[in-house]
DNA sequence: ATGCCTCCCCGAGGGAGA
């Protein structure tokens, strides 16, 4: 089962790359973050007819996440649990079952920009709450993977210029510290479990040639439980879709599991 | 770099992203 997860940047703007990725890696799931629409406006036509159940948590403008999948989503549920009156459109759940069964939580972690302020405060506390899910997760002793954009910049291998980054939201000791007490509970990194080494990157940005000049950072993250880390086969970066036409800032970041 | 692009809103130019 290949489980992929891709921050495309507003749904309307990737009409022809999104579809042009899916054709080509052909994954069986699929995360999206900032699909920037409400869940009427979402083209759920352009996945149906290429054999995908949608499900979206979608937000006028900002934010939005969505579940494609080529088996069908159970279990659905919107929102990330602890704060009632969060009204951002960050998180989205649903199992689905080949092999094996495998809960897919999809996340887009808010950027937290800038420090300090209250963007940093609802950051780390979603994080706090990020963290009770994936006890109970871990709980369940269940294959479970948490993926999608972390906008955690975990070591400095992960960014072409780690200086530039040491007191952004992203990079900062008080976010990476957050990511590391979630992933200690027992998560696998799924990309570092199988690539070591510096130069991987699942975003550049738009500005100052970036993407030509390979300054990029790794944010774009799969968190496995043990369960489901015991059917890891590979993970990959699809790169390549950076240099496609009107890409995403994020390119897609994909698992395959014996599920 | 409190911002070099790109996205969204809509129909200008500002907020947000990372």
């Amino acid at each position: 089962m290949k489980i992929a997860s891709f921050n495309i940047n507003g749904i309307k703007a990737r009409a022809e790359a999104l579809p042009r990725w899916l054709d080509h890696a052909n994954p069986d799931v699929v995360v999206l973050q900032e699909i920037k629409t409400v869940d009427e406006a979402f083209p759920r036509e352009m996945f149906e007819e290429r054999g995908y159940n949608v499900e979206t948590h979608g937000q006028k403008s900002f934010n939005g996440v969505a579940i494609l999948s080529k088996y069908p989503l159970e279990d659905v549920t919107r929102g990330l649990p602890g704060d009632d009156t969060d009204e951002q459109a960050r998180w989205i759940e649903a199992t689905v079952t080949g092999k094996r069964a495998i809960r897919i939580c999809g996340l887009y972690l808010p950027n937290g920009n800038p420090v300090p302020g209250p963007k940093y405060d609802y950051k780390l506390a979603w994080m706090a709450r990020m963290e009770q899910r994936a006890r109970d997760l871990l709980a369940s002793e269940e294959p479970a993977v948490m993926l999608g954009d972390y906008n955690i910049i975990p070591q400095a291998e992960d960014a072409a210029r780690p200086e530039a980054w040491r007191e952004d939201a992203l990079f900062r000791l008080e976010s990476r510290e957050a990511f590391r007490r979630i992933l200690n509970l027992g998560f696998t990194d799924a990309f570092r479990a199988r690539h070591q080494g510096p130069g991987h990157y699942t975003f550049w940005d738009y500005q100052a040639g970036s993407w030509r000049r390979n300054d990029g950072i790794r944010i774009d993250h799969l968190l496995l439980t043990p369960q489901a880390a015991d059917l890891l086969r590979d993970c990959q970066i699809d790169s390549s879709e950076r240099a496609g036409d009107k890409p995403s800032d994020h390119v897609p970041i994909w698992a395959d599991l014996d599920a």
